[in-house]
DNA sequence: GGGTATTTGTCCGTATGTATG
DNA sequence: TCATACATACGGACAAATACC
């Protein structure tokens, strides 16, 4: 954008002409890029064609544009560079952050190599962008639109045993912004019990919207309900599918226990993040926590990032109908941030099978993956016991031959192997030293899990 | 999900079937539908095949489901229904509200009919999608894709004058959500000073936030800088390329009294949301304020909402550098709300020339609708006289007939003519009775602007 | 893949204000 | 006072290249 003043004794071409001559001397407007056509830049300018056109030859004259006619002006490569050069010393180059770089990463999100359905996916875009009409581009239901709360509902109720009502579902791009969300219909001043150590990134947005946290402990079978209601919290974020990093299951009992605690009070609620349900392996499964509230103490979050892909940002909540009344009788609801592309796609993705699909074939990978791990693992008894092998894509890994986390994880980085501490995912100041770590095995391929898993072996041996 | 009890009396495959029997009856599942295969439901239960075989063997044997060799077992038509029916009885249909319809609305936003560039975005989706990796599926930057938001730098160098480093850039999913993030990078207890009328949206984020709005009054210049001094505001939230709703572009010279104010203490800050810019019919072009921001006062927002589609979801914001590290610093950041092929496809979209081009059809679109409605308002000049005639896509009629903003609205919308009252942008108590409404023009056909101002000429006349 | 509408550099005529002689 | 030259700015016409459908 070129600032013209016009009552300046210089005259306008001249300014045009300076600024553009700054700018290629500048290289911020780089050799071969095209120039806007005198025309596009008079409208723009408000000025007249000629004038520009001044400013053009005089440029054109001194080498710094050249002229393709009935194409436009473009910058020249400028021989004598010896007036720039500058700028490029200047700027200091924000250094980034020189990240050890591994040979295998047991990383915790992420999905398989080559598990997202790109032709599906492919296909139903190209379908949603052809139908015709202006619908598509107008702004939709700031909770989601009608058809993909819809098919989510139906999910929900055949998958999971949550039945509800698709007006009590609001769609959302990602789980952190849903918490947000979740936090501007709770009011502010909460209480929130989670369990430790749990999914950082989730007490992180909720230290960042100023809640206070209440870290509670866990047994094997989950959050201690006791020590939950001593907290005096008056929420409690769980996982009760597949608890996050710990990886227990919470049996029937403890989930009733649960239930029952944020029952027997009111304005108590239940956070139920389902973000890992998709993949089981043993056991029979158990319906969401959300299938057994009848009172609406349960808020359940649900996401496609896990399942499908991280880059794809759609997430889902399940609000009591309560809750769901408090929301849209705040007036001006905040806009949905879901591009109703990606919405339609997904519904359609929903609808017609495709997930389902897509859901059999990454389990099976999934399990072959976790089966392999397991048979490692079991290799190596003597130096560790494994647990959390129930459901998800990750293993907890517990020493029992004096290794520390801490050596552990700095063994394995030096093997060029990323692994990951328990402690990292412990609530703030209660991160002490534990002797687990993680192993994620969804993004790696099987081979490299055999070869890590061998080197593994021999360096954490003692 | 069929919940299943192992050591109940009742056989596994009779609790089956009388949840698939219930499912069918309560017609959950339709007539036609696909159960899952025999052998997928036994995986998923963790029992043998031959107990859901008992189990759909029933089912067919008493007509609820039929198989079909070699492709699966669905749901018949159920004969007598009177056992349903009353799922939807019981189901209050929550109610719509039933907006009157309108023959032809003003709305202020939304785009032109057939103003979305369909081809091209399905070509680029087409691109985008095409291009083999894992990467498009991996989880990017908190912040925005690197590729974009060095597109994002360039458009609001060449266009708006701001020159900013792409590492000042986010990235996020409109701007309700970017102002969400933006509260918790700024912290809490932060003042807010707003222009009244505003954008209402805005307001009700803040609001939403727990944020305390002073509202201020404004002039034909724009926001009235000494009321903005003595309000005590930190912060001020202003549109000075074409303020909503009243449509005027804050000259110079008031846009740099309200710089001093920002600089002239320590943490002031403004916010300066840019909605509108990209359409402008008269005057020459001012840069964003970001753009004459020396010492890092002036957060821009700008948005793709406006200028594509409302349903694309994409909007950015400019972060002094120093909040920016503050951003940063906190840890764990907010992950990005736009999903990746989304922003690779705008990345492309804006690389490849096309936005400018689309902008430019836009401009000369809405051009003609301005000067068709400045036309017929021209003629109304006995009725009112109108402002906000330099940019955007609205116009601000005031009466000087003796007709109220009250009046006016009702009997347009007697006429089935939907326009918007000044007033209801009004910020909370201030809210008084006007003599003014707005025009949108955006979405409506010509042949519509000119019928339905003929009319509109009619019923306003006394 | 082919036809049409739009965009683009180029050329040209014109208007205004100023300086000069 | 007038004629001339020059600098600056405006807008229309043309043919080729390009974009779009």
């Amino acid at each position: 954008m070129i600032p013209l003043i016009e009552d300046s004794r210089v005259p306008l071409y001249r300014q045009i002409y300076d600024y553009i001559k700054k700018e290629i001397q500048e290289e911020k407007m780089k050799a071969g890029e095209k120039l806007p056509s005198s025309r596009l830049l008079a409208k723009n300018l408000c000025i007249s064609r000629s004038t520009v056109d001044m400013a053009y030859d005089q440029l054109l004259s001194e080498g710094y544009i050249e002229s393709v006619p009935c194409k436009g002006y473009y910058v020249c490569q400028v021989e004598g560079l010896y007036f720039s050069k500058k700028k490029t010393a200047e700027k200091p180059v924000r250094e980034k952050k020189n990240n050890p770089v591994y040979r295998w990463d047991f990383a915790l999100n992420g999905i398989a190599s080559g598990g997202f359905p790109h032709n599906a996916w492919r296909k139903l875009s190209r379908e949603v962008l052809s139908q015709e009409g202006d619908g598509l581009f107008q702004l939709g239901d700031p909770c989601g639109e009608p058809g993909i709360r819809q098919a989510v509902a139906e999910y929900l109720h055949s998958a999971r045993g949550v039945d509800c009502d698709p007006d009590q579902i609001i769609i959302g791009a990602g789980n952190d912004y849903l918490l947000m969300l979740l936090w501007v219909i709770l009011g502010r001043n909460r209480k929130i019990a989670m369990e430790n150590p749990t999914y950082l990134s989730a007490y992180y947005d909720l230290i960042h919207m100023g809640c206070q946290i209440l870290p509670v402990g866990q047994d094997s079978q989950g959050i201690r309900v006791e020590e939950l209601e001593q907290s005096g919290a008056d929420m409690a974020y769980v996982m009760p599918s597949h608890q996050f990093p710990m990886g227990m299951v919470m049996p029937m009992k403890r989930r009733m226990e649960l239930l029952k605690w944020a029952q027997s009070k009111a304005e108590r609620y239940i956070i139920e993040d389902d973000y890992d349900s998709e993949f089981r392996y043993k056991g029979q499964p158990i319906p969401a926590l959300a299938g057994f509230d009848q009172k609406g103490c349960v808020i359940y979050l649900g996401t496609f990032s896990k399942s499908l892909a991280p880059s794809v940002r759609v997430s889902y909540m399940v609000l009591p109908v309560s809750l769901m009344d408090t929301y849209l009788s705040l007036g001006h609801p905040f806009s949905v941030t879901v591009s109703k592309t990606d919405q339609k796609i997904l519904e359609l993705f929903l609808r017609e099978g495709y997930y389902e699909r897509h859901l059999n074939r990454m389990r099976a990978v999934y399990k072959n993956k976790h089966d392999l791990m397991v048979r490692l693992l079991k290799e190596m008894a003597h130096i560790c016991t494994f647990s959390g092998e129930n459901a998800g894509v990750h293993l907890l890994v517990r020493f029992h031959n004096g290794l520390t986390e801490r050596e552990a994880v700095l063994r394995a980085e030096d093997a060029g192997i990323k692994v990951y501490g328990v402690s990292e995912y412990r609530i703030l100041e209660s991160k002490t030293e534990e002797d687990q770590v993680l192993l994620g095995y969804a993004t790696l391929k099987d081979e490299d899990i055999e070869k890590a898993m061998k080197e593994l072996k021999k360096i954490w041996e003692n």
